[in-house]
DNA sequence: GTCAGTGCAAAAGATTTGCATGCGA
DNA sequence: TCGCATGCAAATCTTTTGCACTGAC
């Protein structure tokens, strides 16, 4: 999804809330689409203010929550102890990350075998399982290779 | 393992470590160790006071740090925003953990098929994965029969 | 004109740290 | 005795909130 349709579907969601079109929620959510990656707040807060200098630092979090409920965007907690925020595909597709300690690299990917194993496993425990988070850590292949430092954004879910 | 193992080994290595052994330390690591689940510090704290009221915050926190260090404490971030932290087996065996999202209940399971994914999954990307962390989120057993409220304690870890 | 939205600063919650004092080795 | 360990309070860090003012509708 393009960049000017996801503000397309954010003014939308705005309308249907009644909710008013500023030119803070458009300047952060704009940036936040065109960034595409995993942010955080900071990060978020940085960029936006490159382009309107006239954004609190508490509007970022309040437009962030807002993203989230219209679902627009989607909260993570990896191990580093602050929020980090990623821009939801229009298939609303389920996901999960893997990590490099070394560059920082953030690769998604989606596997219907991990689906179907997190599935049974908790049936076998007795649980009706509605979610679940994922993450593996390790050393890409880059950073393996010395060509780290240069952490090359990947795009998209890799089905594997 | 016993606590009063876990103690011994604890003192142990305080021992290696040249540190004091005091009697925060060792009523710290004894409600630790005797607690049993995934406490956090708010818990084993209030827990420690009603044994010894001359205990600080602060030295919960260095405690559990200490802990972590020796290898007999792990930490644990679950999406409730606070760290709780387990004690760690003789093992060391890894495993994962379901959690309840009505009654908080967290069951520990380990999967040697998705050790196996998990690192097939690592190995497609072109990582080398030296660690993950999984959390399965749904409702157990007791509380879809209505029998919430009184979160068994489900120790020890279920191969699945 | 009205009231939701904003910036700022202060509050809140989790965790860490500086420092004078206490106590184990 | 000597210096690590502790308690306390203050400092950090991330996120939320109160409030007076601004600006969208």
């Amino acid at each position: 999804m393009s960049v000017r349709a996801r503000m397309r579907r954010f003014e939308e969601a705005l309308r249907e809330r009644s909710l008013k079109s500023t030119s803070q929620r458009d300047d952060i959510a704009q940036v936040f689409f065109g960034a595409e990656g995993h942010l955080s707040i900071e990060e978020l807060y940085t960029a936006v203010r490159k382009v309107n200098p006239r954004v609190g630092y508490a509007t970022v979090y309040r437009t962030l929550k807002l993203l989230k409920e219209c679902g627009l965007a989607a909260e993570r907690h990896f191990d580093d102890g602050q929020a980090r925020y990623e821009a939801v595909e229009e298939e609303a597709q389920h996901h999960d990350h893997i990590i490099c300690e070394r560059c920082g690299k953030i690769v998604e990917f989606a596997s219907q075998e991990l689906e179907r194993l997190q599935e049974r496993i908790g049936r076998f425990l007795g649980f009706v399982v509605s979610r679940h988070r994922m993450e593996l850590y390790g050393i890409c292949a880059e950073c393996r290779e010395g060509r780290h430092g240069h952490p090359r954004r990947e795009h998209g879910v890799h089905r594997v």
